[in-house]
DNA sequence: ATTACTTATGGAACGCCGATCCATATGGAT
DNA sequence: ATCCATATGGATCGGCGTTCCATAAGTAAT
């Protein structure tokens, strides 16, 4: 399965396919039609070609889809500004970045994975690791608290953005809120008490502060625990 | 598609299916196989039925698997003490035994998902606010800090856990690790300037530290967040 | 040009899956 | 004894990921 090598920039025909066409192919349709949407046939079908083609340039599907779910996380750092700020303003905007990011392709919420090994997600924890070395924090804990973070930012997106994409698309985010907290409701008082008395914060909350939120907390935490540094 | 009713206690066949029965069945399939592993049909072999007839009880896959790693999560409470400690402690207890969990579920932990609607998502996150609520936080924000808190134990929980699943079972963690760390290497430092002298942190570090690095900066930003009360 | 070989293509076929259909069984109620 | 809602399970459908392989296209040497 010899993927595509470095190849000749010249040569080749005009139609040629090539790993990073398929993969943006790829992410077209998974915007488009979901992740069950996505099939090698219909994949094929777009690009003038047959299914078979494809498994010259790409191992199966599991790659595929990953390597779709990284190009998107690459769009992330489109967004943010070249570092150059302190420690914890980088870290939030770089969360921020990557959670909108997924916010745009819910499908590849559930596919950014944390052992990095793609190309972006590589750049991803390298920033993080950067900017946190930046703290006043012992060099032993810089991978720890780097990954915890790295960590947070995809799997907590992933927990925020990956049900919307399995929403039936006839329901509305609104209607199935409305709907849960309905249900929240009639649980008994005495089991559930906090949820009872929640309802309302459910129906009206936002998707994006929640995920700030816990962010906001992880960054506390980190401010005070690391040596007490002019906070850049 | 008329799910099992509240079904009389007495009656029905010896043999008789149940939803509770199926799900059972589907775990240690899982366990056993892998999500790959679960279907129908062997499912069914396994119960002495046909697979048109599992669907009588569940409504398809996708929620099958959700009411498997709805259970998995049930078996986290056994595990945890009954409340009644500082808020603090016992949001920590109750977060390292759903890690633990879904470490021996590892199919899980991609199916616990955010918008609370099973039975022990919904007592995960009840928990979890009762705990919250016991801080000196303002009421406002409980909801806020309590969903953080949930997204954070079940999404961190996956990014770390759900890969191993997906790891060849020829392949061992420590050679995939170190494998990584020796992809880590060649990088260009220019590049990538903090992975590449962080290569032996990483063939090093332990998941479950890893896991509870995160905790407790977030369980940190959480006190110095909150009105300073004496930490339970 | 011709040849020989590597790289790449694409359509057909394989095996398996989730899901549906429906004829049949079961057991409680009348 | 009869009836009917509940429940079963085997056959079947359409579609999927993947493999196979005959063939095309491009490259390099003669």
């Amino acid at each position: 399965m010899p993927r595509t090598r470095g190849r000749a920039p010249t040569g080749g025909r005009a139609d040629a396919l090539s790993r990073e066409i398929i993969v943006g192919a790829a992410v077209a349709l998974l915007d488009e039609r979901g992740e069950r949407g996505l099939t090698f046939r219909l994949l094929a079908k777009q690009l003038n070609t047959g299914p078979g083609a494809l498994y010259w340039h790409v191992a199966n599907k599991d790659e595929l889809v990953a390597l779709a779910a990284d190009q998107v996380l690459g769009h992330a750092f489109a967004a943010v500004p070249r570092l150059e700020e302190g420690a914890g303003a980088g870290l939030r905007a770089l969360a921020i970045a990557v959670f909108d990011a997924l916010d745009r392709h819910p499908w590849a919420a559930s596919h950014v994975t944390a052992p990095a090994t793609l190309a972006n997600a590589l750049r991803l924890l390298d920033r993080i690791g950067t900017l946190v070395a930046r703290t006043g924090l012992p060099a032993e804990r810089h991978f720890a608290v780097s990954t915890a973070i790295s960590y947070y930012i995809t799997g907590v997106s992933a927990q925020i953005i990956a049900p919307r994409s399995a929403l039936d698309s006839t329901t509305s985010r609104d209607a199935f809120l409305t709907q849960t907290a309905e249900r929240w409701e009639e649980l008994d008082p005495a089991d559930y008490p906090f949820l009872t008395r929640t309802t309302t914060d459910l129906r009206d909350h936002d998707d994006r502060d929640q995920f700030t939120t816990g962010l906001d907390l992880l960054l506390n935490g980190l401010n005070t625990t690391a040596d007490p540094r002019p906070p850049a």
